[in-house]
DNA sequence: AATTCACTTTAGAATCATTCTAACCCAATT
DNA sequence: AATTGGGTTAGAATGATTCTAAAGTGAATT
């Protein structure tokens, strides 16, 4: 992990705007999280790429960290499959592709999708957010 | 748990008809679940649900049985929670309402919601289905 | 009605993601 | 440089779910 300072700087402005503290650990996670476009990762997948990297990092500070991530609105977590929590880069509005077999995430940019009409919410309760989730498969061989 | 006849030949029918042998677990808990409407359960909740109708079963056979069902067709698993799957015994198209707070789910009518225009799906893949969640939160108090 | 065989059910162990605990560490402040 | 309060950690704990392998049962056959 060699961060060069302007990028180092830029992410740790991202942390102390979230209202975190600047640490090594949430500067490298940040790093591999924000520093390559819009990603989804698993905690178990985000650990391995941390020490891929040479970084020494527990894995309750993985869990820790995209919890608080995630808690700063820094992070989405897009619950799919039954197994394991993703998180997702992109907390603008946006929908997914979901492949169940591949285990894998894909983004569809809000304008993609037209939900033309909802319901009216139950009374009492407000819509937090509306997620579209395309769950596909491969398609046979021909 | 007192079946008349006339619902246990149709529960039974029922699972004859998945493919299913027709044992005692298996009828108990069809009728549990499919004697009342549709539902949303967890795996958990169904065994209590179970023992409290004097039912003796373990909860090893409840998820066996979940998992058969759903296999079969009959239930459909709703992922919404990190913390747990829930079925719902409402198989036919339709979309959720989740409260998080409450750990609730609610269905929509497939009709209530209409999504006017979706992105076309990745190379060699197809859709299996298209799921809306209108996550809810309580109103706060006025 | 007894036998057989494949499928079911079971208790309890195992697994796996995630959270908790309690001790140690470090960033910010004095 | 010392203090302090949050951060990080290893390892234990938790909780949902699955697995194991042994005992039970439904359906078909004798």
């Amino acid at each position: 992990m060699r961060l060069n300072e302007k990028t180092k700087a830029l992410t740790a402005d991202k942390l102390s705007a979230a209202g975190l503290r600047v640490t090594q650990a949430r500067l490298a996670l940040a790093h591999l999280l924000f520093g390559q476009g819009d990603r989804h990762v698993t905690a178990d997948a985000l650990r391995e790429e941390a020490l891929a990297a040479g970084l020494k990092i527990s894995q309750a500070t993985v869990y820790n960290t995209l919890n608080q991530f995630h808690a700063a609105g820094l992070l989405r977590q897009v619950q799919v499959d039954q197994a394991r929590s993703y998180f997702d880069t992109n907390i603008d509005a946006h929908h997914h592709f979901y492949v169940e077999e591949e285990a894998r995430l894909i983004d569809i940019a809000a304008q993609e999708v037209d939900v033309a009409r909802l319901p009216d919410s139950p009374k009492g309760y407000d819509v937090d957010r509306v997620e579209v989730i395309i769950r596909l498969d491969k398609s046979p061989k021909a």
